[in-house]
RNA sequence: UGGGGCGUGGUCCAAUGGCAGGACGCGGGACUUUGGAUCCUUGCGGUGUAGGUUCGAAUCCUACCGCCCCAGCCA
């Protein structure tokens, strides 16, 4: 199975465009997991991104290993990362690379930085560089050793990679600009003293380059073309520039970022993760509770699952949260179709076929699959004088649309005979301890509505059943509103363990690792580890969509959230006003401040300008002159002013208007030709955007490019008939009463006339032809 | 607070000046020896707010509001 299409996402978008612009030939992407801990449905949306988009663009995907912190980094994870993306369904082939297979290049390229006079080796400690760095308010202070020399630099550097000092001593600064609004550029750290031992470089290093120099470079090393990461780095792009546009690379790449995935009732940060494994909390990396891959696919989750999530959720810029009801359809969806059924019983009750001939066993032939599902295949479950129901299957006072077992009532046992309960047998605490039932064959059987599942007693195997839940008790555990530590709300019930559960004798010698639905129940996938021929252990990999529960659930009370601690009080409630300036402020107060400014602005007010317009025009000297200016020469304040603020404001974006090669006779011709009709809005938009990027005169640029606007019906009738004979179900609906299709028509004719019908008349015109 | 980013039904994602659409969910229905399979659904529900431009605005302009990220010798 495949995606019919894959969704169109705004990296895709980037990549068409540079593909098409040739800014590159061919797509080379890269996944660059830090080997410090084990891959997670998060990095799944990474893998899938990135190597889905090698795969759709025939390009590459490079897997790579970020490992530039010697510290927290193991061989362990390096296996379990190769692992797990191997099993998600993606091949690397020879594109298998680590960052310390650069660590030489690297360093070159670090020595050529010292040599150009843009790093230096810093001195300053750990809190001091801190100090330094200032806030995001103020600025930088330099460091007093930004401005050895060249060579003292290059001796020091060279000392470091020599081990001639130790952990902390001094690192390696670029310098960037130390009042740069982003605090990542204030000269940011490029390498580091770790006399730490690498799981790949051993003791050769004991100098470590930090992220921000080492991934633009490895990128740039590996010729990837688009470097996709999450938005947290957003504010690190511009190093990653810095780095590459400051080094003589062999390659130009750039960096995109995505929203990373959130969900519910978990926690994906490795450090939480870890941190979980090691203080026991879970069983291990791959325990089935994990959001790890490892952890998943030891629950039984499939890749194929999980990477039609991975489509589904799509990707974007937007901070999200995915409510993991996703993952489970997707699970579901999957594994319908390649789990046989089977029956189990989790929590037995006795029921005794009265009647049933002493030591016969009918073998029933049960079909494997649904007939939706289309696949071949029965087992045998033999049916004997005594079989074990679930005791969620009985209710001794039934309520209301009750369709399973309850005194007197009949229920089939599914592939089975038709039973009725006469009497049931119920212990000192009234707990039911076996049910007599009689039953029905054939065309005997009464109608009944319910179908429960069941497991001869005779025949029945033991096994362990494994019900995962939620591991957390609450949906954001690390955004506790209550301000309830993390680890507090771990769900105490998401590991429920089943000792003797009953299942039917065809899954008792069940391989390790086989999903199965136990039906009614849910899906089941024998565990890898712990299951042995004869002991079966089955974990719940998800449960069956359950309507009746959800009906249930609408009758009762809301249950309250399990977590019954008190919560902390929040503190700071009485948070302080703010205190930020908005720009509408700013402008008022410059105006206080400038009585010409300020004369300015009510000038304009006078002139009818709305006191918004005026408020914009002023922010700029430059833009206030060339109001005035064209003003002067059409005397028509309010369109002058809507095409100063709605068009040219738009096109100098952050410069100053003065700064365009647009002049005021320009403008004032431009507007002038608008107003009289010459050309239409849309068609003088066009001429503004060429004013603004080459001048020149607009009359002879409307002559140049056969913009002026056609009003002559005879030229658009022929054009509104062609529209509407090219799209008959249109014109059916718009009859049928759809009146907004007319802009899509008035869209068609106008597009077809090349932007130059007047789209009043063409509206006319459509209405007319469509009343015919 | 300086800077960077983001706001489309309950949730996730499309629509790049021209019919606001898809999926999950919810509701309704069909069928049924899985109440839970499967199928149908023309059912529910949305462009953060306020102005402006335009024949036409989710999209362009202005202002405001809200959320996320940045001051590790982590990545």
């Amino acid at each position: 199975m495949s995606t019919p299409e894959p969704k169109s996402n705004f990296i895709r978008q980037i990549i068409d465009a540079d593909l098409e612009s040739g800014r590159h030939d061919r797509v080379v992407t890269r996944f660059p997991p830090e080997p410090n801990g084990y891959l997670h449905i998060g990095h799944a949306k990474s893998i899938c991104l990135n190597f889905g988009l090698a795969r759709d663009y025939r390009g590459t995907c490079h897997l790579r290993m970020d490992d530039t912190n010697p510290e927290t980094e193991d061989e362990e994870y390096i296996e379990a990362i190769k692992h797990d993306v191997a099993w998600l369904g993606f091949q690397w082939g020879d594109k298998l690379f680590h960052a310390s297979d650069f660590f030489e290049e690297m360093y070159a390229f670090a020595e050529d930085l010292i040599r150009d006079g843009k790093a230096y080796v810093d001195h300053l400690t750990a809190e001091e560089i801190g100090a330094y760095r200032g806030t995001v308010r103020e600025p930088a202070r330099p460091s007093p050793y930004r401005d050895r020399s060249v060579d003292e630099n290059l001796a020091l550097f060279r000392a470091m990679r020599a081990g001639e000092f130790p952990d902390g001593h001094c690192v390696l600064r670029a310098k960037g600009d130390l009042a740069s609004p982003n605090m990542k550029l204030r000269d940011p750290l490029l390498y580091r003293i770790r006399k730490a031992s690498h799981p790949r470089t051993g003791d050769t290093w004991c100098i470590y380059p930090m992220y921000d120099y080492a991934h633009p470079l490895e990128d740039a090393l590996e010729h990837v073309t688009h470097s996709i990461c999450t938005l947290e780095f957003e504010n690190n792009r511009d190093i990653y520039d810095w780095v590459l546009d400051n080094t003589r690379v062999p390659a130009r790449p750039h960096q995109y970022e995505f929203a990373r995935l959130n969900v519910g009732f978990t926690v994906l940060s490795k450090r939480k993760l870890l941190q979980l494994v090691n203080e026991k909390h879970v069983h291990g990396w791959d325990d089935p509770r994990m959001p790890t891959i490892a952890g998943m696919r030891r629950r039984g989750y499939t890749a194929e699952a999980i990477r039609s999530f991975c489509d589904l959720i799509g990707v974007a810029k937007a901070n999200s949260f995915v409510d993991i009801g996703k993952l489970e359809f997707c699970l579901r969806e999957d594994l319908n179709r390649r789990s046989p059924r089977v029956m189990a019983v989790l929590d037995p009750i006795e029921v005794e076929l009265v009647g049933w001939p002493e030591g016969h066993v009918e073998s029933i032939d049960a079909p494997s699959y649904p007939d939706d599902v289309g696949l071949p295949g029965t087992r045998v479950v033999p049916l004997g004088g005594r079989v074990y129901i679930d005791r969620e299957d009985f209710a001794l006072t039934p309520p209301k649309k009750w369709k399973r077992l309850s005194p007197g009532a009949a229920v089939r046992l599914r592939y089975g005979p038709v039973i009725r309960c006469d009497s049931v047998e119920q212990d000192a605490t009234g707990r039911v301890t076996k049910l007599r039932c009689s039953y029905f064959q054939g065309d005997a059987a009464p109608r009944v509505d319910g179908a429960i599942h069941w497991v001869p007693a005779h025949a029945a195997v033991r096994a362990e059943v494994r019900l995962y839940d939620r591991l957390f008790a609450v949906e954001k555990p690390d955004a506790d509103p209550a301000g309830r530590d993390w680890l507090t709300l771990l769900n105490p019930e998401s590991c429920v363990v089943v000792k003797d559960a009953f299942v039917e004798p065809a899954v008792g010698d069940i391989a390790p690792g086989t999903h199965v639905q136990f039906e009614r129940t849910g899906y089941f996938f024998s565990d890898p580890k712990d299951t042995r021929a004869g002991a079966p252990v089955f974990n719940r990999v998800v449960t069956l969509r359950d309507s009746w529960a959800r009906m249930s659930a609408a009758d009762a009370p809301v249950v309250e959230p399990p977590v019954a601690e008190a919560p902390a009080p929040l503190a700071a409630a009485s948070a302080p006003k703010s205190t930020r300036k908005t720009r509408q402020q700013a402008r008022a107060e410059a105006r206080a401040a400038d009585p010409a400014l300020a004369a300015r602005h009510a000038g304009y007010v006078a002139l009818g300008l709305s006191a918004d317009d005026a408020d914009t025009l002023c922010d700029a000297a430059a833009t206030a002159d060339l109001f005035d200016a064209t003003h002067a020469l059409y005397p028509q304040p309010a369109a002058v002013s809507r095409w100063i603020v709605n068009d040219v404001l738009a096109a100098a974006g952050e410069g100053e208007v003065s700064a365009l090669p647009l002049t005021a006779a320009a403008l004032a011709a431009l507007v002038r030709l608008v107003d009289a009709g010459t050309v239409s809005n849309l068609a003088g938009k066009e001429v503004l955007t060429e004013l603004v990027s080459k001048g020149g005169d607009p009359e002879a640029i409307i002559e140049r490019r056969g913009l002026r606007q056609v009003n002559d019906a005879d030229t658009l009738q022929p054009i509104v008939a062609a529209v509407l004979e090219a799209h008959p179900d249109h014109v059916a609906r718009y009859r049928a009463g759809n009146a907004g299709l007319l802009g899509f028509f008035t869209g068609a004719v106008v597009r077809q006339s090349g932007g130059k019908a007047n789209p009043q008349q063409v509206k006319a015109l459509l209405e007319a032809a469509l009343k015919a």
